[in-house]
DNA sequence: GTGGTCTAGACCACG
DNA sequence: GTGGTCTAGACCACG
């Protein structure tokens, strides 16, 4: 698993480890099961305080995405593929309801926005226009 | 000019301020050279502090939106629509930019971004659903 | 004589009347002995207050551009043109002791500020490069 | 890190503590990833609010020049040295360019104006009048 | 400990 | 009246 903290920027520290895990999960780079490291030996990989970790590992847990157990450690929830599909929905449509009323009140049509979609799914893809 | 303040919102309430004004602006609800309440007038509105206004209007201050001047007021800036529009594009495409790449990740397919954003264009339209 | 004012500036209006009026003395435009429209009627044509305009003759009298009498009105004073060329050099050689402090510090050379001054000189000129 | 703070300056004192530390910086004088003093005991030792510092490391913080986080501190930016190479000659040729104005208005040639360059580049200087 | 937000006052220059 | 600066407190999240 890799993460990669900076101390200049304005996120704080825990939810940066907390975004990056869950995006891996949600991508499913991070199969359920998986165990995660320790949240001592995470810290000392990132030279970061415990309860900086502590703190990422428990808003994980309180969002379902990882289980804790003492003696067991820590690793990914059995996640039903539907559960990370929804979260995975949620996420998006909340940034396409905020981008139309932002469009609708700045009198950009439809059709722009749409444009823009299709712009960014392309960037990154090789000749992949389908 | 109506602003409504929550009290119990994460972001800043200067940041409340600054964001409803500008978001007035750049939909055309504020014109150019519109007078706003003095600092003093809008902080007993709202019921908070001058200095929290005040922080809000040197933002817009500093990023343009708004003149202001010792003895003169405030006022909305002498904007080229050009201008606006180009925020509100910047804005915009901000949007679609970081929703692309949360749908990226999430396997969730272009198709299905375009359709929710035919869905939420055609929320609080009159009989329009071509 | 020709004022601009503008309202959406920082700088106090009282500074910008007092300013040109400055600038057009040591520029020669304004000769001495010429009269200067009374308070009244330049607050009137720059649509600002009277003790707007007083503020900037007032200034401009005690540093010995202007001379104001009951009854006689305004006018420009009758200045040696060696205290024109004094004032000239003296706003002229601060500006250059600033410029070559913040050079020094920077690490910039002579040659470049020298460059610079040739540059901004020949702005402006017709073929004019002796 | 050394700054001096005059009470009776028409400089903010915010601004004084803002200029003197970009000014360290673009001299190299403080080095990237330098901590600086936390805003409340810079406010001790110049005996000032604390508000007034904030305000000053605000400013740099939006300027780039440093970084600051909750619980981390205040640091130098990680500036590349082509930027401060950059902002140093944005600093020097917008004097320059109000010292040519100034001199043109008041007919002062190009000649006296490179003079002046030269006399000041060499103050400060030790046997070095080429 | 750190910086970020907020309050309730004050005094100033400007118009 | 206006905005700009400053003070001396407070509470918060973060590390």
């Amino acid at each position: 698993m890799t993460i990669f903290i900076s101390q200049s920027s304005s996120t704080p520290i825990y939810a940066q480890i907390e975004f990056q895990i869950k995006d891996q999960i949600l991508s499913g780079a991070l199969l359920p099961g998986t165990a995660l490291p320790s949240m001592r030996t995470l810290a000392k990989d990132l030279r970061v305080s415990v309860i900086t970790v502590q703190k990422a590992y428990e808003n994980l847990t309180r969002e379902g995405f990882i289980t804790t157990g003492v003696g067991r450690g820590t690793a990914v929830s059995p996640l039903h593929s539907s559960f990370l599909r929804d979260e995975n929905l949620k996420r998006v449509e909340e940034g396409v309801k905020k981008v139309v009323e932002d469009a609708k009140s700045g009198n950009i049509g439809k059709e722009e926005v749409l444009d823009m979609v299709e712009k960014y799914f392309s960037k990154g893809d090789d000749h992949d226009n389908s």
